[in-house]
DNA sequence: GACCAGGCACATC
DNA sequence: GATGTGCATGGT
């Protein structure tokens, strides 16, 4: 093992435990939540998620059907709503093009497949299409986000400008391929990291802030 | 009231 | 190719 990202998968998943992700039941829960959290709190999306639910339109059909400016109103609590209701459109035209609106087919893909495809839809990135992946369809793949970077840069054991593959590539070269590690290694990285943030603004303390500092 | 939160696309230089 | 900006709500 290269660097010491077991080491730190360790430490996390010693004092966590498992954190059972993604937090929701449907795949389309799953990937609606992934595009709505995209520079949100989770608390905000969750709302949002009620209110799809509430109003019987979290599913691929249901998300078809709907009007976007509707959709937007349902959202809002997740905020940028407008942009956001025109991405999960742009997924829901993708799935129904590719796929007749089948996400059992779309899963059935390979994962260097199926990964261009996603990224080529409009409003769907890197972290996004990862988390797509991983947690939606149980694709081998870790998810890289700012806690990454950050935890991994002020270890010094990343250069500062390392760009999103390079950081994919540190975990995947150091770690078997196994999407249930990649899983909880990934929630186990947001869960220490708004713990941190917690604490922080309560001021107490921590011996895991140094993977922080 | 400023600052942040599990990004992304697009404009401009 | 690098850097800047709009998108927007809700909690601290």
């Amino acid at each position: 093992m290269s660097k010491s990202y077991q080491k730190i998968y360790d430490i996390l998943y010693d004092h966590y435990g498992p954190q059972h992700w993604w937090p929701g039941d449907t795949q389309i829960e799953i990937i609606v939540g992934a595009i709505l959290t995209q520079n949100t709190n989770w608390k905000n999306v969750e709302k949002a998620i009620i209110n799809l639910k509430d109003n019987g339109v979290l599913t691929v059909p249901a998300l078809k059907s709907i009007a976007v400016d509707s959709l937007a109103e349902f959202i809002r609590p997740a905020g940028y709503f407008n942009v956001k209701a025109k991405r999960l459109k742009n997924f829901i035209h993708f799935v129904y093009a590719e796929y007749d609106g089948d996400l059992k087919m779309m899963g059935k893909e390979t994962f260097d497949v199926l990964r261009p495809k996603l990224l080529a839809v409009n409003g769907i990135g890197q972290e996004t299409a990862d988390s797509i992946l991983l947690y939606a369809f149980d694709k081998p793949i870790f998810v890289v986000d700012t806690y990454t970077k950050r935890i991994l840069t002020r270890h010094h054991l990343v250069p500062e400008d390392i760009d999103y593959h390079g950081l994919q590539e540190e975990f995947m070269a150091a770690l078997e391929p196994d999407a249930k590690l990649f899983n909880e290694y990934h929630a186990l990285i947001v869960r220490v990291a708004k713990d941190f943030y917690q604490r922080k603004s309560n001021g107490a303390d921590s011996p895991l802030n140094v993977l922080f500092d």
